[in-house]
DNA sequence: CTTTAATAGTTGTATATACAAATGTTGTGT
DNA sequence: ACACAACATTTGTATATACAACTATTAAAG
């Protein structure tokens, strides 16, 4: 489905508008069945995110502002998507003994078993996507976002 | 900037993941520029998107459906984006005398205004970030996009 | 005709996000 | 040591979003 049926666009659009378009509607797509699969979980995308950064850790301790700059969304609000892994027993968070301004992030053993439980659907849901176009192809796209994500300007 | 260099990611990454984050993180930075550009005339994103869908209409009513059914977002709430567009009097709202569960909403002389003056703003952002990639390459960014989005399963 | 089902839109409520201001802590210069 | 800037995080508040329940109207079935 090209994004013009998408949006049951009538006129004529040029390429840096449908790419843009392209773009925003393919996050959507994608968040939607991401979704999908961490709400039995009561999880959302980006607490997801914060507890796969910690697993990433291995074991060191991540504060507020190591979480906050591995994000995609760079304006979530860090210490209240910590408060909700924290109430679910997730991660454990303490004042760092070095730098008491610091908070110390840790992921907990139930939240290691919540992540190894999902990689699985996660892992399939990369894949699903990913399954209709070639590992080159695949290369490539990464290769253009990131190329249209560089402006000079 | 690479996505891995974006997240801090240490560990490899398959392409399969790289192009889900390159697509979410892309949709971020596109966001954020267009929110700024939204933002000294107190509008959305989304509501930006109503008041385009409307002028497309070229005078004919628009129902809350046919809004609903073009905007990239599937979920949001058409009611209260078109009650925020009523307040900042862009647009009217009455009911469909032909059928009076439908309502008729029709964007204004004012709300006409504004899209105008925001035309060359926008023009300018989708120019920007298609600046440094080529015309062919945005058109295979935008064939790629449509493939990854179709599943078979 | 009624009754029921389908359609169109709105509202309630809970949660999430955005942004600025506030708090507490540490580092720096005098 | 003291004032002040910089840093790290939290909190307040306003707005946005998600999802289900609800209302009103029209269409369909018997």
């Amino acid at each position: 489905m090209t994004i013009e049926e998408v949006i049951k666009s009538t006129v004529k659009m040029d390429n840096a508008k449908k790419v843009i378009l392209n773009i925003m509607y393919t996050q959507n797509v994608i968040q939607d069945h991401f979704s999908e699969i961490m709400k039995p979980y009561d999880l959302s995308g980006e607490q997801y995110n914060v507890l796969r950064i910690l697993r990433g850790q291995k074991g060191k301790p991540a504060n507020m502002c190591v979480i906050q700059e591995r994000m995609l969304a760079k304006t979530s609000n860090t210490t209240r998507l910590v408060d909700k892994l924290l109430l679910k027993e997730f991660v454990t968070r303490n004042v760092c003994p070095g730098n008491r301004r610091k908070i110390e992030v840790l992921i907990t053993q139930k939240g290691l078993d919540v992540l190894k439980e999902l990689d699985p659907k996660v892992d399939e849901h990369e894949r699903m996507f990913a399954d209709n176009i070639s590992q080159e192809e695949l290369e490539l796209l990464n290769k253009l976002l990131e190329k249209y994500r560089t402006q000079q300007n």
